[in-house]
RNA sequence: UCCGCGAUAGCUCAAUGGUGGAGCAUUCGGCUGUUAACCGAAGGGUUGCAGGUUCGAGUCCUGCUCGCGGAGCCA
C-alpha cells in the first residue's frame, strides 16, 4: 500500500492527492477557509475557496473541531505564504472522526494541565519535535556503539539488590524469593558482559525511588552504559567525548527543522567537538574557591557548583578523580592517591549539569570485598560479581549516559518531564 | 524530607475586606490569503476542601489536599 505523507508532498506538486491526518488549526475569512492538517510527518495548509468546492464541503470545513480526523483532497502547489512552503488547493473533505471541545487549544497552558493531558499534549508541534530529536539521539547512541564493535547486552530490570544505596530502590514481591528491586543501573551486568564480549553496552530503563523534585530528575529514566575490558580512566574519557560529539553532530545534521521549532540556539551545540577540557576534582574545587564559593574538599558538587564549573568552558567538561568517599563501591581508587577514585563526571554546558558518570572499576578481589563490607552491602548478592575478579580479572571501565538529561540539553528544555513520552515523577504516575 | 510560592469560567489570568471580570476556547453573525487571523454578540462560576475572625471574606487567620520552584541525592 502506498500512502502519501505531508513530508514528501514536494514530490507531488501539480498532482491531485488525498492526505489523512488531524485538524491542527483553522482560520476562515468569509469566502476562503484555511485548514492546517497534521499527519505526524509535517503540517499542510489546505485552502478552501467558496467557488471551488460544493456548498456542503465549504460548510463542513467550518464546522469540524480541532483534532478531528479528516481526509483532504486537492492539488499540491508550492506556496511561499504557506507554512512549510506547500499547500493544498482543496476540493474534497471527508470526516473520519469528528471532534469537538479538544482541551488543548492553541494558547498558553499550565504545566499541571498539560501533564494531566500528556497523551494529547504529545500531538503539539513542540512535543513532536522533542520526540523526534529523542529518537535521533537514541539512534545515534546505538549507531555509535554498533559501528565500533560493541555488542548490545540487555541487563535485567528485576534485580536482587542495589548498586548504589538501599534507600532509593523500588521493590516488589518476588514469589518465594522475597523482594526483587527495579534496577538502578545495568552496570554490574555490563561488567560481566565486557569480560565475555570485550566491548558491550546496555540500554534500557532504570529506576530510582529518590524523592528528588528538580528539573533534572525522573523516577524512571533511560540510560545507556558502555563497558570496555582492558580500558582505563583515560580510555573511558576518550570514549565519552567521542560519543557526545557524535550524538550532538548527528542531531544537528538530521534534526535541524525540529531544533528550529524549539528555537534552540545552535551556537553552543556547534562547539561540542573534541577535545573536551579535562580537569581534576581538585582543580574544580579551586575554581569554586576562586569564585568565592564555600566548598569543603570531600563533598560532591551541587547543581549550582556544577553550573559555575561548566560555565568556565564552552563545551562539555570532564571532571575526574573524585573523593572515593562520595562515589560508588565499585570504582577503582587511584594508585597514586587512594583518597580519590578513578571516576569521571561529564558536565554539559549551559547549566545542564551532569549527563555522564563513569569510572574505571575496581578489579582487585580483596579490595572490592573490603569496599562491599564498608558500604554494608549484602555480600551474598554480590558473589557472582566477585567471580568477575576471581576469573580473568582485567582493568575495565565504562560510563552511564542519562538519555533524558541529554535530550533536555540538546533541545534546550527547562525540565526533563518533556523529554520522555510519559514522565514518571515523585508526584506523578499518570497518564 | 526541608524551604518558598500558588489554587478564581474548559484554559491562561485580573479583582483596595463592600454587587466576581478579561483574553482564548465554545455557539451565532461578518469578512476572498489567513499565519496562535481579525471584528461583533451570546452562553459559561459551590473562588481547592474544612473551620474561624467580621455587619460583610475570592481577599484576613488555622488546618488539610493538590500543584509549582528550589535544596539535598543523583543520570
Amino acid at each position: 500500500m502506498h500512502k502519501l505523507y505531508i513530508s514528501n508532498l514536494s514530490e507531488h506538486v501539480g498532482e491531485v492527492v488525498s492526505v489523512k491526518g488531524w485538524l491542527y488549526n483553522k482560520r476562515s475569512s468569509g469566502k476562503i477557509k484555511f485548514i492546517i492538517l497534521r499527519d505526524g510527518t509535517g503540517y499542510l495548509q489546505c485552502v478552501y475557496f467558496k467557488g471551488n468546492v460544493t456548498p456542503e464541503i465549504f460548510e463542513l470545513a467550518d464546522s469540524i473541531g480541532q483534532e478531528s480526523a479528516i481526509e483532504v483532497t486537492g492539488t499540491v502547489k508550492a506556496e511561499p505564504r504557506s507554512p512549510g512552503g506547500y499547500e493544498l488547493d482543496a476540493t474534497g473533505l471527508t470526516i473520519l472522526h469528528e471532534t469537538h471541545d479538544y482541551p488543548i487549544t492553541p494558547k498558553e497552558h499550565g504545566v499541571e494541565f498539560l501533564m494531566d493531558k500528556r497523551h494529547l499534549w504529545l500531538r503539539s508541534s513542540r512535543q513532536v519535535a522533542i520526540m523526534k530529536i529523542r529518537h535521533r539521539i537514541i539512534k545515534a547512541v546505538r549507531d555509535f556503539f554498533d559501528d565500533r564493535g560493541f555488542t548490545l547486552l540487555d541487563s535485567p530490570i528485576l534485580t536482587p539488590s542495589a548498586c548504589e544505596g538501599t534507600s532509593t530502590l523500588f521493590s516488589t514481591d518476588y514469589f518465594d524469593l522475597g523482594k526483587a528491586y527495579l534496577t538502578q543501573s545495568g552496570q554490574l551486568y555490563a561488567e560481566a558482559g565486557a569480560l565475555a564480549l570485550g566491548k558491550v553496552y546496555t540500554f534500557g530503563p532504570t529506576f530510582r525511588a529518590e524523592k528528588s523534585k528538580t528539573r533534572r530528575h525522573l523516577t524512571e529514566f533511560w540510560m545507556v552504559e558502555p563497558e570496555v575490558a582492558f580500558a582505563d580512566l583515560d580510555d573511558d574519557m576518550d570514549l565519552a567525548e567521542e560519543f557526545l560529539e557524535y550524538i550532538v553532530q548527528s542531531v544537528m545534521k538530521d534534526r535541524a527543522e525540529e531544533l528550529k521549532v524549539l528555537e534552540r540556539d545552535l551556537t553552543p551545540l556547534q562547539k561540542v567537538v573534541r577535545p573536551f577540557p579535562r580537569i581534576s576534582y581538585d582543580e574544580a574545587v579551586n575554581i569554586l574557591h576562586a569564585e568565592g564559593v564555600e566548598f569543603e574538599w570531600g563533598n560532591d558538587f551541587g547543581a549550582a557548583d556544577e553550573t559555575i564549573i561548566s560555565g568556565k568552558y564552552d563545551r562539555p567538561v570532564m571532571v575526574h578523580r573524585y573523593p572515593s568517599e562520595v562515589k560508588a563501591f565499585y570504582m577503582k581508587r587511584d594508585p597514586e592517591n587512594p583518597k580519590v577514585a578513578l571516576a569521571v563526571d561529564v558536565l554539559a554546558p549551559e547549566g545542564y549539569g551532569e549527563i555522564i558518570g563513569g569510572s574505571q572499576r575496581e578489579d582487585d578481589l580483596d579490595l572490592l570485598i573490603g569496599r562491599i563490607k564498608a558500604h554494608e552491602l549484602p555480600m551474598e548478592d554480590f558473589e557472582w560479581y566477585l567471580d568477575l575478579r576471581r576469573y580473568g580479572s582485567v582493568p575495565h571501565a565504562g560510563f552511564g549516559l542519562g538519555i533524558e538529561r541529554t535530550v533536555a540539553w540538546i533541545c534546550g528544555l527547562e525540565h526533563v518531564r518533556e523529554t520522555i513520552p510519559f514522565a514518571r515523577m515523585i508526584y506523578r504516575k499518570t497518564p
